[in-house]
RNA sequence: GCUGGGGUGGCGAAAUUGGUAGACGCACUUGCCUUAGGAGCAAGCGGGGCGACCCAUGGAGGUUCAAGUCCUCUCCCCAGCACCA
């Protein structure tokens, strides 16, 4: 009998002596030195008023147990953590209590930070940084005035997406894609106001085609910004309106239709409307529905089974493509000022322009053969031109309609031209807590830009936090804030009372890290190009803003000299959230959240962690289990009663260490290091964690036959035992550094080198396979690894199963896979 | 509608990238121990059949000695974008 023991396993003491232990011996701070570097990044977080739940700390372990891994390999290790603390919630629990937003941070940060000590992550807490902190956003503003510089930041008065409730303007990426607010869910306005952009629009071409540098992203990450960027070649077509000085451009990428063209929609709040109809009979109904429309958000007109509606305007556009044509100009709901040019010229093969067309009894062409009743929808590629100039007989494909778009611009019809999606950055908000934008409008100078000497401009202290709700911030109201002298010429002058978007900080806080006490430059140069780039970045969500708005700074901050890497991240980790245990989202609203204080608790952190790195594939979306956590908790309760059992063996560790010379589990050992090493690097935790449970597992079964024998079990070597504690590791940080300080050691196992495999022991010397006739499994071979085809066909035929199966018969072939598979055909 | 990712036991999932499908964990069943708290040990656990066997990776075809994996068609689920001109 093994000797039977209640588990000693006491993680609550385990766990709070090493986290003590690492931080008063300083054993996760990163210094400068000459080893490798790796540059392991995670999302930051926003520290909000509810605290972690077991599902945000998934992203922080894998890294963990990632940077642990790497340091034991003799990297030199940089793991920081820091807050994300500018922003509308933070501030919104500002007004609703009465209190500063830099309280309710501060009180929110170390909410956070004591829910994340009790983990036992190895950030180094000297590097932490804060995006509200003056010495953190002064580089924050410093940025923006260098691209103010470099004309990227203009002011703008265009009609930009406000929200009701926020009370403030919104970037289009702030906006979801049933048109309310991503913050709060309010329906989106659009509202003409004076505000900073950034035009993020020049950098459309290089942020799409550096996608295709970046190997290590996720696809669907990468199509996400393909789509969000948007961009489409196409020809842009001028009309000439009859007895009119008008000129009607429209753009189009799908030119197939162009020859079916029979009339024009105009959006109704474009400005040609207005001229089109002055003083025609016409004006009166078009003005009625252009007043209509008013009421009506872009985003409801643009709801996809809206109805059709429009009005004639009465003029008359000539087509230049079939030459000489007039097509009827409308105005209508479906045309939308912020696409393309705001005119749509319309064909029979589109479904809303032929829907609009019957409405109103409007002509059409088709220039495709019909195969049924309805409209042909455009971009299904498929069908052959008639009536199609030089095309007519074509077949349509990708290639022709590429042939077309040539063909319309070199023979005069119209102008290459390429659009997209991607808006440029509206970067000001009307709230208070943000970085103040650096400007200063002077009377006489207009606007000027903050001296470089007087950043950082310090956010100043109000009385009220509310919006205004007029459009300008509450810094407004400050009049001995607001009011200075103009830098260039001394004069009356007032601040710029916007603030910054939230995702300013986040756009360039990596490069923070590196040089977290730096106050005489962005980044110190030599540090950033040890440091950069990042070598993995973790995190969920944000595959559209953050990581489209940090691409955008570095890549400016690239130009600008200050980087040198043309990407911050070459390689992105993406991670599935944890859902509750009933499969929902974990919410306080449904009151299924768990709380990880509660979990390290009762588990510990070990199990917690462990736990988490095994529930599934890190990139997928999986619930909680608590009973699932049990699993893991009892397999740290049984790696701990292994080293009970040794030392109830052995008597002493040194009898074990220097007494003890069998090692019943060297290959299976071997194995689990390749394993556990090739998974932690390509983060495939689960299979990892798989892999070390197959090992204890073996360790028990295995049988020793010589000295020290326990029946029913044996042990491995003390230097191998040791191994496998180092390969647990970077998931069970606590309990491992426990039992690697009972067997002797003195230094931390997370300082200590990671094992390395020999090839050569990794390979069985036999392996099992299957013997198939005619592709079924009928029996199993164990054989020899290096045996030849020959062998493994004369030793598969000579298996009595397979003898009494083929009965006589003579097999037609053979195929025989070594260390693979053996299959009979007959 | 477009794009991306998926569909494998009761559940979370593995599968050497074309080679014995279901590793590992949870739950469950049986037995031992008789156990104070999600304890331990042994055995079992996709479905059907007493059986040798048969059927099984959303569905239907195909390629192959061999398909969860490759090809064609098709049906669901999740995410992002969408009256996109």
């Amino acid at each position: 009998m093994k000797p039977q023991k209640a588990s000693q396993y006491n993680h609550a003491s385990i766990e709070k002596k090493w986290q003590e232990t690492w931080q008063k011996d300083g054993v996760y701070t990163t210094k400068e030195n000459d080893k490798p570097k790796q540059y392991i990044l995670d999302m930051f977080p926003y520290p909000s008023g509810e605290g972690l739940h077991v599902g945000h700390p998934r992203g922080y372990i894998a890294t963990d147990v990632y940077s642990r891994k790497k340091r034991m390999e003799g990297f030199n290790v940089l793991h920081p953590m820091g807050w994300d603390a500018f922003g509308l919630p933070a501030e919104n629990f500002a007004i609703k209590h009465k209190v500063h937003p830099r309280v309710a941070v501060e009180k929110n940060i170390a909410r956070f930070k004591e829910q994340l000590s009790l983990i036992g992550f190895d950030y180094d807490w000297s590097r932490e940084i804060n995006t509200t902190d003056p010495a953190f956003y002064t580089w924050t503003q410093w940025i923006f005035l260098q691209m103010y510089k470099k004309g990227l930041a203009y002011e703008s008065s265009e009609p930009i997406n406000w929200c009701p409730s926020c009370q403030t303007g919104l970037a289009n990426e702030d906006v979801e894609s049933d048109g309310t607010c991503e913050r709060c869910g309010t329906k989106v306005e659009k509202r003409p106001m004076r505000q900073w952009v950034l035009k993020i629009t020049d950098y459309a071409d290089r942020l799409l085609n550096d996608l295709d540098k970046l190997p290590k992203w996720p696809e669907g990450v990468k199509e996400a910004q393909r789509n969000w960027i948007g961009r489409k070649e196409g020809v842009t077509i001028s009309h000439a309106v009859e007895g009119d000085d008008v000129v009607l451009d429209t753009f189009s990428a799908y030119p197939a239709w162009l020859f079916a063209d029979t009339f024009f929609v105009i959006a109704p709040e474009h400005p040609l409307v207005q001229e089109l109809v002055r003083g025609t009979e016409q004006e009166k109904p078009v003005f009625d529905f252009v007043q209509e429309m008013k009421h009506v958000s872009e985003i409801e007109r643009g709801a996809a089974n809206k109805e059709k509606k429009g009005v004639f305007t009465g003029k008359y556009a000539i087509d230049p493509i079939n030459k000489g044509a007039r097509m009827p100009i409308w105005v209508a709901n479906f045309a939308m000022m912020g696409f393309g040019t705001g005119i749509i010229r319309c064909s029979a093969h589109d479904e809303r322009d032929f829907a609009f067309a019957k409405k109103y009894d409007i002509p059409l062409k088709e220039v495709v053969e019909r195969t049924s009743d309805g409209p042909i929808n455009a971009h299904d590629n498929s069908g052959v031109l008639k009536d199609s100039g030089p095309f007519s007989g074509k077949e349509i494909s990708e290639t022709l309609i590429k042939e077309m778009v040539d063909w319309f611009a070199k023979e005069g019809y119209g102008k290459r031209t390429v659009t997209y999606k991607i808006k440029d950055w509206v970067f000001s908000r009307q709230r208070y807590w943000g970085e103040p934008i650096p400007i200063i409008h002077c009377e006489k100078c207009g606007v000027v830009p903050v001296p470089e000497k007087d950043l950082p401009v310090l956010l100043p202290e109000v009385e009220s936090y509310e919006p205004t709700g007029t459009g300008e911030s509450p810094l407004a109201g400050i009049n001995e804030w607001v009011n200075v002298s103009c830098p260039s010429c001394g004069g009356t002058a007032k601040r710029e009372t916007n603030t910054m978007p939230q995702w300013a900080g986040s756009s360039w806080y990596y490069l923070r890290y590196i040089d977290p006490s730096n106050d005489n430059e962005l980044v110190d140069q030599k540090k950033e190009h040890h440091w950069m780039p990042v070598d993995v970045y973790v995190g969920g969500d944000h595959a559209t803003r953050h990581l489209i708005y940090a691409r955008f700074w570095h890549k400016f901050l690239f130009d600008i000299g200050v980087v040198s890497q043309e990407e911050p991240f070459p390689r992105l980790e993406f991670l599935g959230f944890i859902l509750a245990e009933d499969g929902k989202k974990m919410s306080k609203r449904f009151g299924n959240v768990v709380n990880p204080d509660d979990v390290v608790k009762q588990f510990g952190a070990d199990a917690f962690r462990l736990y988490e790195m095994f529930i599934g594939p890190f990139e997928s979306t999986v619930p909680w289990s608590t009973n699932g956590l049990v699993g893991t908790y009892r397999f740290l309760e049984r790696v701990w009663g292994y080293y009970e059992d040794i030392k109830t063996v052995f008597g002493t560790v040194d009898k074990y260490k220097n007494d003890y010379k069998l090692d019943p589990f060297n290959k299976i050992i071997h194995q689990t290091i390749k394993k556990v090493t090739e998974d932690i690097e390509s983060f495939k935790f689960n299979t990892a964690v798989s892999s070390l449970m197959i090992l204890f597992n073996n360790l028990k079964e295995e049988e020793t036959d010589g000295a020290f024998v326990v029946s029913g079990g044996g042990f491995p070597s003390y230097e191998n035992f040791k191994k496998i504690l180092q390969l647990l590791a970077p998931f069970a940080p606590h309990i491992t550094e426990e039992l690697w300080h009972e067997l002797g050691e003195k230094e931390s196992i997370h300082l200590s080198q990671w094992p390395t495999y020999d090839p050569q022991k990794v390979l069985d010397e036999t392996v099992t396979i299957g013997v198939q006739i005619n592709g079924k499994t009928r029996a199993e071979l164990s054989i020899r690894t290096d045996a030849s085809k020959e062998e493994m066909e004369r030793a598969a035929l000579a298996l009595p199963r397979i003898v009494e199966l083929l009965a006589g018969k003579s097999p037609k072939t053979v195929i025989a896979v070594p260390r693979r598979i053996i299959n009979i055909v007959v």
